[in-house]
DNA sequence: CTTTATGGTATCCAATGGAAACCAAGTGCC
DNA sequence: GGCACTTGGTTTCCATTGGATACCATAAAG
């Protein structure tokens, strides 16, 4: 087996960033990180995701082992979601991300300025 | 002002992360954190990339100040991209990334057979 | 009897991504 | 002289994706 290089376009690293490296599977595994969450509530707190992409973005992380889903026989269904270990350790990488962006980005916008305003 | 929260849909943060958490961009910028490239050494070491994601990702990080363009009048040009300082910031923060990629891909990959299998 | 809530799926259209062709300028090759 | 090859792109076209909307079953509340 050959050493993990994600580079390399036929490594499955490179699946495995392609879905990581995702606008809501950051967001959502940051807030199921921190608890449980239900459907629907997810859904009001990452505002602007789609039912279709938050389905899908829980779907994608159940299937990586990241993210458990528990439904409950209630009425209407209780369906919770929660972190596994293994998308606690992600999450934990993930976070510094969330920070340095709402860190700089006064400076990005500056340089987004900067750049619109020679072109 | 208010706080920076990637979870407002229109919090500037959110742009940020959208730019931030993309597959060529974590793979550009982490090559280029490590020395200058040229336009296509990047493309050869970035297997699967194509020349029109490529230009446009660096554009982005370019206008995002994250990367600095400089172009020499050889023959044929050579143009050479480097990290600037807040690029360098940015690609410490997604090295871990990469790293739980490579790290953790068996772990994801077992979870994927499993989850298949049941399906 | 209509509205509300749950957690989705189905459908449609716009936007994005990738493959390939094209471009200019100059150098080497035959 | 003429063809190919290099650099660093842009343009064009088509397939895939993303997002908005409508729809579904079930049952409780008003």
């Amino acid at each position: 087996m050959q050493p993990a290089n994600a580079y390399a376009a036929q490594c499955p690293t490179r699946l495995v960033l392609d879905r990581v490296a995702d606008k809501w599977t950051v967001l959502v595994l940051g807030l199921l990180a921190e608890g449980p969450l239900r459907f629907n509530e997810l859904r009001r707190r990452v505002e602007g995701v789609s039912q279709k992409m938050l389905s899908q973005t829980l779907k994608g992380l159940e299937r990586d082992g990241l993210v458990t889903r528990r439904a409950y026989a209630t009425v209407p269904v209780t369906v919770e979601y929660r972190a596994t270990p293994l998308g606690h350790t992600l999450s934990a990488t993930l976070d510094p991300l969330r920070i340095w962006a709402e860190t700089y980005i006064a400076e990005v916008q500056a340089a987004q300025r900067r750049y619109d305003a020679v072109a």
